[in-house]
DNA sequence: GGCTCATGTAAAAGCCTTTCACATGAGTTG
DNA sequence: CAACTCATGTGAAAGGCTTTTACATGAGCC
């Protein structure tokens, strides 16, 4: 393990030859080890075998290097929730709770990304690169949003897309944050974050007019929303405490 | 205003007098200035007006003093919630989305103490002390999730308390963190965190089945919900689009 | 007045960031 | 193929931070 790594100078030359991305993996490690307040340049330029001023030949500072990480990751984010959301297949509600279980799943899957991208106090407005990359992602969840709002139930006031977005958002990077990795500082639950956030949403739509006892009888092709007071489930959508 | 603070030696003696409570105050100012990740422990004994050792004398290490600072803002945080719940008056729901309000008034209004609790990655769960002050700020609001549960409409299944204060506390943190300081760097809005917040735990409740049309009729003291569906307000719980 | 101990200081070791002058060698060019 | 150039790496150094250690000061207490 510590081989590919910490090859020295002697088997490689003077030259490396791959640093950027060298430092940008070793950076990824670093971060998901030691978080991303703790994380060194000079650690990363170490774990690459190159001396601590190499790694200026790439990135501006340590910052710079951040970024370009938070960068990749709300890309890789993006992507992932492209994939979940998949164009709403096979309805839109369970589509739209693939998105927010992914969201979960990206945050304990990739927690130096996670890290990078919303912990690691880089000023995201400041930077049009990341802040375009960053509204790409966010781009999938409004998307699926204006698809649900569509849905709306006729007789219930259709809320805004735009803020169903957000309220999603919300909730998954709240669960996130709170709940989401098992590492070392996070609180204790009594149930998976992603059981939390499933109910979350759920009653939140249901709270849209939103029937949400989904049955595979339940695709949304055709507006099966005739009228009326939204289906109450027979349980909620909690189980029952074990 | 740079003077109570940087009294030099000359002025006060050997000895501050009042060390430990003015490296607190400094470290709030210089987490509040440079975010929880910037502060530095030489900065907070400089602007005490004593040497970088002197600290030490108080605190362990600088991460002695942001548990310190999470500490404290644990118990105001208690406080402000305790303040905003008023016991559920003069309803639950007003008063539940009193103590939402009141978490983003406060991570807007001390976001030092919201940096060092919630992003400065203290681990919260390995200090005992500081876990049961965040879990007494935390118990307010399973405490009101407590009384809005036992007000749940007959006809529905009513939920775990605990749950639905695990809701709102990640509504409410998801909305704090992503859109809550104005700061530098954060997502910019259509709506104010405020608002966006109490829309998403109207809509939440709705799911529920509470009536949330919230109108000076609506005292909860006698069970004033008979049974049949939550009544859908003329207008959602979000304004027409400016 | 003299003691003692909490509280500060100075100095030093070790680490990190960042810069600068200089070294190397990969790729290009005649 | 030899010469050149420029991107990429090195070493050293300046400056800052953290933390420890031995020593200084003086406030509170007999």
């Amino acid at each position: 393990m510590s081989w590919r790594k910490e090859e020295r100078r002697a088997e490689r030359g003077y030259h490396h030859g791959n640093l950027k991305e060298a430092l940008l993996q070793a950076a990824l490690n670093l971060i998901a080890q030691k978080g991303a307040a703790g994380f060194t340049f000079a650690d990363a330029a170490r774990m690459a075998g190159v001396s601590p001023a190499a790694p200026y030949r790439h990135f501006r500072d340590r910052e710079e290097l951040l970024s370009s990480i938070a960068q990749r990751g709300f890309e890789q984010f993006e992507a992932l929730l492209t994939q979940a959301w998949d164009d709403g297949r096979p309805d839109t509600v369970t589509a739209f709770e693939r998105v927010g279980k992914a969201y979960l799943a990206f945050a304990r899957e990739e927690p130096a990304f996670y890290s990078a991208m919303f912990e690691s106090g880089i000023p995201v407005d400041l930077n049009p690169t990341l802040m375009a990359a960053s509204e790409r992602a966010f781009a999938i969840i409004r998307a699926a949003a204006e698809r649900l709002a569509a849905l709306a139930p006729p007789g219930m006031p259709r809320p805004p897309a735009l803020m169903m977005a957000l309220h999603i958002w919300s909730m998954s990077h709240g669960v996130a944050s709170l709940f989401g990795r098992g590492d070392a500082a996070r609180r204790k639950l009594p149930m998976s974050p992603e059981d939390l956030l499933e109910a979350e949403v759920l009653i939140y739509l249901r709270g849209l007019g939103f029937p949400t006892d989904r049955r595979p009888s339940a695709k949304d092709s055709a507006d099966q929303n005739p009228s009326g007071p939204p289906p109450i489930p027979p349980s909620g959508p909690w189980g029952k405490p074990k």
